[in-house]
DNA sequence: ATGGTGGTCGCACCA
């Protein structure tokens, strides 16, 4: 048995609907987490993954963030939370689900603007809520998957020195990126690729996708008790050049089961 | 200097 899980940041998911459509009609992963949906739960196109074979589970917002995960599983994901127990946070970019005896922790973490900048201390203090919300948690399985906006070592950036101490690859951001992993986590894509050098998004402007202008910055973690089973992880960079794309290519790993 | 969203229909905000 094999159990895929992908992760896709989608910049509105009603303007990339043909995508993911498409995207999840070749793939067919069993979970697929969405991050920056930015509509409302209302308005969350429900029945065109239910057509697919999938249950939904969203926590949307107009205009901005939301979060969503799919799951093909026949008992549909359980609601673990929308947002942090302790944390009061309007921005929708958090949701936890457990699918059979995985909590799967779909993640949009704040983008931090620049370095020095409340919107920069507000994604230091998410991601510390974050680190306490994984820690306190009683699952012994554990995915934390999603748009991450850090880039965890310069192999993960085009031109390191370029991005040195900016948002997205600051010492803080690492440093939080490595708290996580020290509460037992693996990155499943540099776990299997230790010299790959793929990113997961590129910047609109400037031709960056072309030029391979990017950052690796959409990941997904493991706790080490399914590390053993890791099969595969890849980059799928072919919607990143649809008409009309996402700017983040979704990302997707494998497990033997 | 591109793209998505919403408000107003040229522009602010966010990434």
């Amino acid at each position: 048995m094999s159990f895929s899980i992908a992760t896709w940041n989608v910049n509105s998911l009603l303007v990339r609907l043909p995508h993911v459509i498409a995207w999840l009609e070749q793939h067919q992963p069993d979970v697929l987490a969405l991050q920056e949906i930015k509509c409302p739960n209302e308005k969350f196109p429900y029945d065109a993954f239910i057509r697919l074979g999938y249950h939904c589970f969203v926590s949307g917002q107009k205009t901005y963030n939301g979060v969503a995960l799919l799951s093909r599983h026949e008992r549909g994901p359980a609601p673990v939370c929308a947002g942090f127990p302790n944390f009061l946070d309007e921005q929708r970019r958090l949701l936890g689900v457990t699918i059979q005896d995985i909590l799967i922790v779909n993640v949009y973490v704040p983008n931090g603007a620049a370095v020095g900048t409340e919107k920069y201390a507000y994604k230091l203090e998410w991601l510390s809520h974050l680190q306490r919300f994984i820690q306190e948690s009683l699952a012994k399985k554990i995915i934390i998957l999603g748009d991450f906006n850090i880039a965890p070592a310069d192999a993960d950036i085009y031109e390191p020195l370029l991005w040195h101490d900016q948002v997205l690859a600051s010492g803080a951001e690492r440093d939080a990126w490595e708290g996580l992993l020290a509460l037992g986590f693996v990155d499943c894509y540099r776990h299997l690729s230790p010299s790959g050098n793929e990113y997961t998004w590129w910047d609109y402007r400037q031709a960056a996708f072309r030029r391979n202008m990017g950052l690796r910055i959409d990941h997904i973690l493991a706790s080490a008790l399914l590390v053993p089973q890791l099969k595969e992880c890849c980059v799928d960079k072919i919607p990143r050049a649809w008409e009309r794309p996402s700017d983040h290519a979704p990302v997707i790993a494998s497990f033997f089961l």
